[in-house]
DNA sequence: ACAAAAGTGTTATAACTACACCCATGA
DNA sequence: TCATGGGTGTAGTTATAACACTTTTGT
């Protein structure tokens, strides 16, 4: 590396961005909050902010992420799901385009969280307002506002190729790792667990063939004792996440 | 976000690290050059540099890469690999602990890239002298140096983090893309192929069942017109990279 | 002739797809 | 009784692993 002489580098900005994503009413979902000042005035973004001088990338994306949701970034160490309100949060990517930002050179550390479907999302910190927002709608061309009663705008900065990276990641990493039961709650069904991929991927699944694949994929599910019925029908046993975090044989999703 | 007033966020250094990866005499390597300067004066760390003020990201790696090895990198556009020094380029992770330099905040967009053989690494740039060592002994406890006559030190920095998340990167990457053929020449043999995936993954494999997977799998090679027999032996058809860049079904690593 | 590497054939097993069928509840 | 979702059985298909065998060169 060149000399560390402080005048040798041109000042760089850094932040993190959040792609916080959650499934609900059989859509997938992102948090985005409204800016509420320029550049982008009024335009839905990420949530996000500046990284802190004696701070991690991790730190102040759990910070971030604390800050907009009130969830608590689940320590990848632990053994069993973080009790409450744990999230999977992991770095995705970083973006550093010159002109991303018009008013200065900012680099953005993005991270993904992956969230249970949450009561109603909290505009904490210097956020405005917030709403979580069907994935589809944002990365259509209009930004999925496109009626007179919303704004018509796409997402801020470079937030939509923020965003779709962050979806093909979820989509890709569901297939072989166990991450899709960071969507549910701590006990779930498997019906449940199918209609979160469902979401995700935007496909349907063959119940029975989803069920014999997850209850036989050794430490995927562990049966949590309990049955419910709130889905209608035959009541369903309830299973917690198992410690594996590798799929093998992986969820394959189908080609067409 | 918050304001943008420049003195409301820390100063930060942003530079690119490089997991330069090849195939030498069976064995996966991966470029180093040694420190001229402190810290870590005399050892080895990955190439790399401050990205400049009107540069992205991948075009400071790219421009690091040529510095130093003088590959260029491949458009992942391009239809056809590039003719000449081509080399896979792609964005690994970021790595920004407070304390992974000591002297400033230094955050590290940290890049892969795979390349054919070369003849002789080339100390361009302000390195002071490079090598192309074994992954093995870079990721060993004592660095791999040993023995008196060279440095029994490890990578500097968290260079031997970086590196490690790049050759997982690679060593899971070749199993479901068409990546492996990035560490060929433009023209190659089944068995000089099937060679890469035994370095990369320190495995041996079947010859003739890994024949039949790739010779069958639509659009990863394509019959370059003549054989060799450069290995000694029968001669073998020679192939170049087809278009397919996702493998399916995927290459699977043996799993003992 | 022999070694070495290329390439083909064959068989057993594992995993997936598709779908018939039964089970347990609420309305 | 019927609709709804939960769960099991089974047959056909695809991909893989293991290994016998033939082919084509250099020495």
């Amino acid at each position: 590396m060149s000399p560390y002489d402080p005048s040798a580098y041109p000042p760089f900005a850094v932040t993190v961005d959040l792609v916080v994503l959650t499934v609900r009413r059989h859509a997938l979902c992102a948090l985005v909050v409204r800016r509420g000042e320029p550049p982008f005035q009024g335009r839905w973004a990420l949530p996000g902010g500046f990284v802190r001088g004696d701070e991690d990338l991790s730190a102040a994306a759990a910070r971030e992420l604390t800050e907009e949701t009130g969830l608590c970034a689940q320590d990848p160490a632990a053994t069993a799901p973080a009790p409450g309100n744990g999230a999977h949060l992991e770095q995705l990517a970083t973006y550093g385009d010159p002109r991303r930002d018009p008013r200065m050179r900012v680099v953005s550390v993005a991270h993904l969280a992956l969230a249970p479907d949450l009561p109603a999302p909290r505009a904490g910190g210097d956020a405005h307002s917030a709403r979580w927002a069907p994935v589809e709608d944002l990365l259509s061309q209009d930004g999925g506002f496109g009626r007179e009663d919303e704004q018509p705008a796409p997402l801020a900065f470079d937030h939509a190729q923020i965003l779709a990276d962050g979806v093909e990641r979820a989509r890709s990493k569901i297939e072989y790792s166990s991450l899709a039961t960071a969507f549910c709650p701590a006990e779930f069904t498997v019906g449940e667990l199918r209609r979160v991929y469902e979401a995700v991927w935007g496909v349907a699944l063959d119940p029975r063939n989803f069920h014999r694949k997850v209850t036989g994929t050794p430490g995927f599910l562990v049966p949590a004792g309990g049955t419910t019925t709130r889905q209608g029908g035959r009541p369903a046993q309830l299973f917690r996440a198992g410690g594996a975090t590798l799929l093998n044989p992986p969820m394959l999703r189908p080609e067409v």
